[in-house]
DNA sequence: GTGAAAGCGCTAACAT
DNA sequence: ATGTTAGCGCTTTCAC
């Protein structure tokens, strides 16, 4: 029953060549006959053979193996991105450690250093904490941040969507569909990310001299989920009589809790209240009524991130390598804003 | 700037003993002495040093380190599970090998390869197919099954929800409130765990002289997601004509679009006809209406098969272990079948 | 085209 | 309580 891995020393015994020809026919790295070829693999397919990965990248230090930090695989916007990411790097024979932090610092620091310790090739890191914690890598391995700005410039290099004009595009369908009150809906504790968005709702605002409320700015509980955060909040604003005619969410769960509320208290959307969310998730197409919403692309956010890191890993400076990436973002009109 | 982690060896020459010492002090191995501790504990924090874990790998074929194999963790069941697993392991001190095989036999068996040569502790797989590719495992590691019977019995352990009580459970409620004319609302290429739920929907049938019909049994495309898909099955079985009060769906997100293609063709819920979902996903308790379910302990289920693994690689037999686990799930009322 | 041998960083058996 | 040393499986330099 004890399975036995077979080394390359053992398929060097079996094959009659020394060790070193049979790493070189496994890693094509010439020097060695065509028969020579053909009888090591022989061998390698007869008995199974594959690399401890262990031994090679102790020697190499390397292991085609990246990190991926995520705040919260169970979000859909995150787990969508992990796919992507993860399929990539599956295409190019990487494989991936994909490491919860659940937002928290610690687990954070305490995954950079097990990545290093496991000598992960590179790190890609999505929102968290503004500081990247670089400091304690060992070693001189490439960070790529998505969709945060990291405090230390020289730490990481990042790519994220262009959360200011989100924010602006979202506040101008609004406008643009006659509204004036426009309730913009965030957590409480604003990413980077929502910090851009809020700005581009501001800079809206301003173009079309609708004077800024603060009443209007409603924050979730970080601690609940976006939808009955959301849900909650705006029930709130109603029931203390603030008026508002719009409200621009920051994430589409938010602006479903947000419809919730509308409804339960019998108010009309896009009738009444209009609506409009950022991500575009799956059913955003699909509800009723459908939600119009600011397109992430997410696809290309994960290209973009996992080829400039695989560039960053190979060296590779032929093509030009930018610190930041900012990729566009568009409109999504659907029935909620009409 | 080229970072240089910095070794045992190292480490033994700047605290004056010998690199087995410094072995037994990380590893609080015993035989050495308080001030020795010190020592070289003040050594390891100052050049901040971690140990490299291919190296520690390769000399104990230990990489505290799991496979975990997920159809698709772009789905909220999923990725709740995952997250789960991810949380307890990270608590033992393992990592996580996330690997997304996308339902796709090929990837799983790559990547059964790749968990192996990367010299895995252990291997935990949800679903997928029937075979489990533990012949592509040149090392005796445990494996552990999440909702998925393995054909080889021998193969691996496995740990589900009970399916069938569930699929019974589900059914006897649609019928205790007064429904007839049942949909069974599923894929059209059933899991092992759709099997199951079908037939607790038969013996729910049987036991209240309900006759089963064929066209009742309503089958997804696959290839949709399960909302859309859902939808677009409902609405034909609408247009064709067929007389139904009521639906259970194989999960709460074909509940829903099951739920907006009757809200499409002005039919109520739960007053015209009742609706059942599965795995009682966050949304349910707070859609409008509320959406009765049967509630999977994801939690439980984790836990079980986490605690599972550890104790198979830690080869204790203290304690009695079963080659299989069936846990209980429970019927959660909401509007929709009211 | 092929082989011998060193060494990556670590653990553990054995010696003291 | 501490040190010496072999060796895990692999790559790579150097010699032929």
């Amino acid at each position: 029953m004890a399975k036995k891995n077979i080394s390359i020393k053992e398929i060097a015994k079996l094959s009659g060549v020394s060790v070193a020809t049979v790493s070189r026919v496994i890693n094509n790295n010439g020097r060695f006959s065509e028969e020579t070829r053909k009888k090591v693999n022989a061998i390698i397919k007869e008995y199974g053979y594959t690399t401890n990965i262990a031994a090679k990248s102790l020697r190499t230090s390397q292991s085609k193996t990246i990190g991926l930090l995520v705040p919260n695989i169970d979000n859909n916007w995150f787990s969508h991105l992990v796919l992507e990411i993860e399929r990539i790097f599956f295409e190019q024979n990487y494989s991936v450690f994909i490491c919860n932090t659940s937002q928290d610092e610690k687990k954070e620091i305490s995954y950079f250093k097990s990545l290093d310790a496991k000598i992960v090739d590179g790190i890609i890191c999505i929102m968290g904490s503004e500081e990247v914690p670089t400091k304690y890598l060992n070693r001189d391995i490439p960070v790529v941040c998505i969709d945060r700005e990291p405090k230390e410039i020289s730490d990481a290099y990042y790519v994220e969507s262009d959360h200011y004009d989100g924010g602006y595009q979202a506040t101008s369908e609004l406008i643009n569909q006659g509204c004036k009150d426009i309730v913009f809906l965030s957590r409480n504790k604003p990413t980077s990310a929502n910090k851009q968005r809020f700005n581009g709702y501001l800079a809206a605002l301003k173009e079309n001299h609708i004077k800024y409320r603060d009443e209007l700015n409603v924050h979730i509980d970080v601690n609940l989920h976006s939808y009955e955060g959301a849900k909650n909040a705006i029930d709130k604003v109603i029931k203390k009589g603030i008026k508002f005619d719009g409200i621009f969410a920051t994430n589409d769960w938010r602006a479903y809790g947000a419809l919730a509320a509308l409804k339960n208290n019998h108010i009309q959307v896009p009738q009444q209240i209009k609506i409009i969310g950022f991500d575009d998730i799956f059913i955003s197409s699909m509800s009723i009524p459908s939600l119009s919403t600011i397109h992430q692309d997410t696809e290309k956010l994960a290209y973009t991130a996992c080829h400039l890191l695989l560039q960053l890993i190979k060296k590779d400076d032929s093509s030009e390598i930018q610190k930041k990436y900012v990729l566009p973002i568009k409109v999504v009109r659907r029935e909620s804003t009409q």
